[in-house]
DNA sequence: GATTTGACTACTA
DNA sequence: GTAGTAGCCAAAT
């Protein structure tokens, strides 16, 4: 528990994303307390690989999938959250202001 | 133990 | 509206 690092609390924070929402790395960064170090969360989503973290639920500022690239398939990020019921086009979540998810007020 | 990297965000020009 | 730079902090090398 104490020993767990970083990504452990993202993890967390990641899986607790209501099914077919989304949320950003600055939002999540924002609710462990490393308000402004997004990077960190992103840190933690690349050793997600190991952890079984719906990393597509998780997207840039922008709703851009920018981890699209990191994933095994092209578009397997995009099926995935289509699969939720969210729209995405262009690598873009669309109503992504409907669909953002915020730790910090729905927890 | 120091340097580099990294799935970001915000500000400035 | 687009582009570039700086700031953030932790893990990997």
């Amino acid at each position: 528990m104490s020993s767990e690092g970083f990504f452990e609390q993202v993890y967390k924070v990641v899986e607790k994303i209501p099914h077919g929402r989304v949320t950003s790395y600055g939002a999540i960064a924002k609710y462990l307390g490393a308000s402004g170090s997004a990077r960190m969360v992103g840190w933690a989503m690349n050793a997600s690989k190991k952890a079984e973290v719906p990393a597509h639920r998780v997207v840039n500022r922008n709703g851009l999938l920018s981890g699209k690239h990191h994933f095994k398939g092209t578009h397997l990020m995009q099926q995935l959250l289509e699969s939720e019921g969210v729209v995405v086009k262009e690598n873009q979540v669309q109503q992504f202001d409907v669909l953002f998810w915020d730790p910090r007020k729905e927890l």
